[in-house]
DNA sequence: GTTCTTAATGCCATATATGACAAGTTGGTA
DNA sequence: TACCAACTTGTCATATATGGCATTAAGAAC
């Protein structure tokens, strides 16, 4: 069963991916791009499908994801870190 | 075979998650942690093996790991994120 | 109606982050 | 010498990020 801590922690974990992907989709369309567009101009591959899933918070990139997605969106990693944490 | 690019972006990697772990021991040192005492102050659990890895660029970390990092060492995700990148 | 774009979602395979533990290393101190 | 603390490294299991592809849905055009 899962203890109060662990349902605390995975809510905090939820927030932050969903305020994560906001700040991508938000400086994603500021810039005219699609999810198709942003995909392609990563470095290395990068699936499409994989963007939606970070944009709606339901996957936990790794920083070097998240990298490839601010360079692809020209900012820096500590741009792409500026969003609003929910409580 | 490796490309030359599936090469470049390695060492694209291999640099970005030196300097976040080089960041993170700097960090963590000045606070005069150890990495037991930093995985201690983590949120959920955290083994001092992987602390180990992160901080040697062995590993590429989820953004909600580099999370509790910052929470432990008292510094927002984009303090975290302010190291010199490398080359 | 159809077609196109965009995005979401489901499934499967592969790579790897992390948990967990053992063993080795290094530096200090006695 | 021995001991101890901090750290590294190896291995294995599990969870999950990502690659890849198919399908679905919604909206905008025509």
């Amino acid at each position: 069963m899962a203890s109060n801590s662990e349902i605390a922690l995975k809510k905090t974990r939820n927030n932050l991916l969903i305020s994560i992907g906001s700040r991508i989709q938000k400086l994603r369309e500021n810039k005219g791009f699609s999810q198709v567009d942003l995909a392609a101009r990563m470095l290395g591959k990068f699936d499409t499908t994989n963007i939606s899933r970070i944009e709606s918070g339901r996957t936990n990139p790794t920083i070097f994801t998240l990298y490839r997605i601010a360079n692809a969106l020209e900012v820096s990693i500590k741009e792409l870190m500026e969003f609003e944490a929910l409580e």
